[in-house]
DNA sequence: CTGAAAGCGCTTACAG
DNA sequence: CTGAAAGCGCTTACAG
């Protein structure tokens, strides 16, 4: 039979509907008898229950959105298996969408939980500096956004957040460069898409250098976009300029092998000839030859806090939370100490 | 108010709920005025319809599923974005669906059509070798089977299929290796998991073996999945065991690379000391160093031909068919000639 | 161009 | 433990 409904199991077992739909849902209140010979016949005729009709009755989706910015990211793809992971424990599902790059990111949030009848979202990634608070509020379900640019003025009490402190892990990455002797450190850093992050490795580029009186300039400072290929392309241009550069910190460790490798390319060696360090520590770090350096962002961690926030939330009525992870600096094969001049 | 239906716009703007519905879906029969007001009552009230019940009514939903095996895949991802561009140009939406490694894939394919109404799938890998004909069958929606397992013998007019020709992609990459000079030549393939894919390369590699009037020594062969870290450990595994191996064919490039890692982690030079051809041709390949040789798989064309089949099927009624799409081998730096002993 | 009505496939109180 | 009925938010013929 072409597609079977529930009135179609109900009418070969005997029973009512709604009977049929007590077995589906798992309720105690069938007796096992008719409990066996529904999902029999349910099984024999390859019933599958439609899930927009359900979700259509349903007040409780028992769905959990996951927002990923962009497609395609290694560092995400261990958050969002970690976060699958937690949410099922709770006996949740979860289903995950793809937001391109252009895209209005809470705009997207909104659609998605209308359309889906979500029940929470985390949001990996993206820009949510401008938000209409009334907008969220009216929604009426929790959001958590994690690795993702917020403003820090923002009413606290309308999301929840999960973020590493930005400043301080690429202060470390920096400071740990120049105390390896290095004076002149390149930069590859995100643009504008990525405003309060990128804002603020920046700062804690320019606070170690100042920590070890260091001029800044401007020329070792090169914007790229989170592809191989633009921190390859954005190496050639440092290399060019000819500054006598010794060390290199990209914001991301995509970028950080991409200039790796336009320094492979050049005949360079690493960490010889020049050291990188890279940010987020994606598994390909550590095959990459020479492996390296970065800044780990804890990526399990990440996956947990949000789904806790977001259950505690929902289950318990907590308010919203902003966690800060902590990050580390993995040293690995990619940096090295030199004579200071 | 809290969440806004067509009823609610309906009422406010002073017109049937068909009317407002007529809006939603861009029908002509709407006067401009009338229109006009609707959606500025719809922007005013931030409205947006409610899928699943969109979906209950809807014979046509427009919607065409796409069902990867296994998170995070950097090959399918390129496929995956060819395969959106060309959705969206017909008008029709893309959902993406992740299958885990350990469940049935036709069975999911199967719940995913019916659930969510599909009028066509593509699965991008996974394992369709035994499947119940009849069931596909009463499902009325066409599927293709892109970069997957099948089997020869299964009957042609159920399912579509795109693939590639597993066999002479690894006869040509080891044929290659032959080509110049090596006869220990290791291979490390994924197992059970892969079944026909599997099979069909190690008898290329078998073919082109014979060709050289090389006998297949079966130590040289090691089972891996898709990994870097399986990768790694595998190359481990065939350098102890001391045959003089002087390349290596891997059947992924993410094995390549962690192949390629072990080899260059024991301080050997990759192509001086052991050539490695990987298989796929995914970015990393180019951005790893040395650069990595491999069979390219057309990850663009293997997208575009899964959604020209599906539409072909779908709109002109055409029958199912199979396409078998040109590899082709990459040389870039990881192999060598060595002089024949 | 617009409206009233039926119905998509489910779930959920309410009775019994 | 089971059934009849209402309704979730939409769309779609059918009238007019």
């Amino acid at each position: 039979m072409q597609n079977m409904n529930i009135k179609d199991i109900a009418k070969i077992a005997g029973v009512a509907p709604s009977t049929v739909s007590r077995v589906l849902n798992n309720r105690p209140d069938v007796s096992e008898r008719t409990r066996k010979r529904i999902l029999a016949i349910m099984e024999q005729y390859n019933y599958i229950p439609n899930n927009s009709a359900r979700n259509l009755k349903m007040i409780e989706s028992n769905a959990i959105g996951v927002l990923v910015k962009g497609i395609y990211n290694p560092f995400f793809s261990k958050i969002i298996q970690s976060i699958e992971e937690k949410i099922a424990e709770q006996g949740y599902s979860m289903t995950l969408n793809y937001n391109y790059d252009d895209s209005n990111d809470i705009d997207t949030a909104i659609t998605l939980i209308k359309e889906k009848r979500l029940e929470g979202l985390i949001c990996l990634g993206g820009n949510f500096e401008y938000i209409d608070e009334q907008q969220i509020l009216s929604l009426n379900t929790p959001i958590v956004i994690a690795s993702a640019n917020i403003i820090d003025q923002q009413n606290k009490s309308i999301l929840s957040s999960v973020t590493i402190d930005n400043e301080k892990a690429a202060f470390e990455a920096v400071d740990y460069l120049c105390n390896l002797g290095h004076t002149k450190i390149g930069m590859i850093t995100t643009g504008e898409s990525d405003r309060s992050i990128g804002r603020l490795r920046i700062q804690g580029y320019k606070k170690a250098l100042q920590k070890h009186h260091i001029k800044v300039q401007k020329e070792l400072m090169e914007i790229g976009e989170y592809t191989f290929d633009s921190g390859f392309n954005a190496m050639e241009r440092l290399f060019d300029k000819d500054l006598g550069m010794t060390a290199l910190f990209a914001t991301s460790d995509i970028m950080a092998i991409g200039a790796a490798k336009a320094a492979l390319s050049r005949g360079f060696i690493i960490p010889d000839d020049i050291s990188i360090v890279g940010f987020d520590d994606i598994e390909y770090t550590r095959y990459f030859h020479p492996s390296l350096t970065t800044i780990k962002q804890p990526q399990v961690e990440i996956g947990y806090n949000s789904v806790e926030i977001l259950f505690d939330i929902l289950k318990k009525e907590k308010e919203h939370r902003h966690v800060i992870l902590k990050t580390e600096l993995v040293k690995r094969n990619s940096c090295k100490q030199i004579s200071k001049e």
